[in-house]
DNA sequence: CTGTATCCGACACGATACTG
DNA sequence: CAGTATCGTGTCGGATACAG
């Protein structure tokens, strides 16, 4: 026997419904797996994540900061020096990103076999 | 001792730069969830995901489709009527999802503090 | 060095009307 | 019923210039 669909799956008293938004951002998890094994000034995470601009990389990790996913300390000292540096809370954030590292890695080239099939069959 | 960054977050040759775009899919994993247990209607799936817009919903519907994750089945009838269904390679997402959803269950409160505790410093 | 301020274009999304 | 077409709006994000 079938369930019926459940009415709203916005529920807020569903922690899951807010998945996409907390860990869903798009720039979130990259940084959190460049401060994996220490911190980092904002100049060093710039560079391998140079196709998002500082004003993004900014917001993102003010995001991360405020959801204590990363620490913050800023250096009385002239030039500036600023490290971020990965919480305990944010890394208990990298099992659920190692399964989804696993499934990508695993499936990937399913899902280009079943584009390729969708191309050929909309041609 | 401390690995060096590495280059390029962005490197085709890994798939795990792809999981942002791939399984961070604001409604995909919604759509997934509601075909668990069975193929649904379009009407069907209107319901729970109400704040979801029939063209956005389609959009959706459309991309898991082209990726394999589901299957689209037209019946020659009137009215018509379509049923979309999870497939095998859709349901591999699920303990990926599972753990996201583990996540939030077991951290969001703690995240919660982390905003209120935030913005006291802040103000 | 570590950002912020401003402007601006692209795109995501909802609302509405319409079709087979 | 299951969408598509069109339009308007809001947000995202890059580029540039500038500040402390």
């Amino acid at each position: 026997m079938r369930e019926p669909l459940p009415r709203d799956m916005f529920d807020p008293a569903c922690p899951s419904s807010m998945v996409p938004f907390q860990i869903g951002d798009k720039w979130a998890g990259m940084v959190l797996v460049c401060l994996a094994d220490g911190p980092r000034r904002f100049s060093e995470l710039r560079v391998p994540m140079y196709r998002v601009s500082a004003k993004v990389l900014t917001e993102t990790l003010r995001a991360l900061e405020r959801d204590g996913m990363i620490s913050r300390t800023a250096y009385d000292e002239i030039p500036p020096r600023v490290e971020y540096a990965i919480t305990d809370l944010g890394r208990t954030l990298f099992p659920a990103m190692e399964a989804c590292r696993a499934w990508a890695l695993e499936y990937l080239p399913a899902v280009e076999q079943a584009r390729a099939s969708y191309a050929q069959r909309s041609a």
